[in-house]
DNA sequence: TCGCCGTATCGGGGAAATCCCGATTCCGTT
DNA sequence: AACGGAATCGGGATTTCCCCGATACGGCGA
């Protein structure tokens, strides 16, 4: 008995691409693709698939949008998120918006169908880096704490220096705003860096923008 | 006689899709893939395929360089550009460095086999939507442009930097993946603050971020 | 109560990036 | 032929980044 994969993505090479990779398989076909949000209600609905893939760069309403509504109305259903970035800020969006795998498009085809029997085992999948940025995060803390942004984790001074980066200020400008030493500055954002698990001050910035444009609300 | 099809995209899963695709038709046939510019470069020196298809978003090194590449050593050779967006900036860039066609992954499967045939008989294809707006651009001459973005007037190497800052990465690593000096890639930042009206590197990086995020339009 | 840990604040020093000054070459337009 | 824009790079001063610290304070558990 085949399970039934329902494949969500608005670039039709794509769905063609994961329906002729799927439906080579001997465990595993696709009853159904769609390109935007509302179709792939409908069709959840109608063909009760038993995995999604759903692209997170869809048209329109965001992927994760796609992903919350369904939470609300089939908790249980499996959601393997495909993205064509590679920035794990996604990736954790996604598995905290429910989620039980993310893979990115530049993986081989080999691990997505991986990716699928995984989550079809109730089992989750990662790709191994933004994996091994994921548990650095939870070292030493309880992974029983689900909704803790890791924003909460910041203190005061951070956050602050956080929302004045998203605002586009330089450090030395920071500085003087919040009347610091650069070097206090300096060390602000080396502690964001270290939380927030980022590799240089460039995707500190980006962080920082995303944040700032209306990320609290995405975050929670 | 099948034409042979030579396939370069980062994404295995599209490079997957487009060989299913292509090599279920009876006159075309794909006799390699490649995902980044070398192996591309190597390939087609050793396959002579009869025709390209190229992701423009290729890592590093974007699918235009790649293509102007081509052009000097292989100017004959058709070459089809694929595109994950609709960003009309691209394609006239790419036609004018020497694309025979462009088309966007938004598009149905068929339109990219009509496409490979269409500039394998040494036709020109572009979508309707793209050569509508091109057409207009034309037709409308001198009134009509009046919400060119300030994008549009962002040279070939401007944009790429661009497009790398907003994907995270730093000016020698930038630098790298062009094959550039570091002194170079900071000329481009530097064109890029003045033709955008930014006044440090920080605004830079959040317009880059902005910009990568689909947030084309969103140039607020 | 006492040590521990996080927070807030700063420094040194070297590496990297930024910021103004250039420069050359090539190519298309006028 | 002249001009300007694009692409490529350099020098040198300034700034930021980044990894090593440090000190002081305050809470919290042993």
């Amino acid at each position: 008995m085949k399970r039934k994969v329902l494949v969500i993505d608005d670039h039709p090479i794509v769905r063609e691409g994961l329906a002729q990779m799927i439906n080579r398989e001997p465990d595993l076909s696709v009853c159904g693709d769609a390109a935007d949000m509302q179709r792939a209600l409908q069709l959840i609905e109608g063909l009760k698939p038993d995995v999604l893939i759903v692209d997170i760069s869809l048209d329109g309403p965001d992927g994760l949008d796609l992903l919350k509504q369904i939470r609300t109305q089939d908790p249980g259903l499996p959601v393997l998120i495909l993205s064509m970035h590679d920035e794990s800020i996604y990736a954790e969006r996604a598995l905290r918006a429910g989620a039980n795998g993310y893979i990115m498009k530049q993986e081989a085809t080999d691990n997505v169908l991986d990716a699928l029997r995984r989550i079809l085992n109730h089992g989750v999948y990662v790709s191994p880096r933004i994996a091994n940025k994921m548990l650095q995060r939870f070292v030493g803390g309880t992974s029983t704490d689900q909704k803790h942004s890791s924003v909460d984790d910041l203190s005061d001074r951070e956050l602050e220096v956080l929302r004045l980066m998203g605002a586009g200020h330089g450090t030395r400008q920071i500085a003087e705003e919040l009347h610091l030493s650069v070097k206090t500055v300096e060390t602000y954002q080396a502690h964001l860096k270290e939380k927030l698990v980022l590799r240089n001050s460039r995707e500190l910035v980006q962080y920082a923008t995303r944040w700032s444009m209306g990320a609290r609300a995405a975050q929670a």
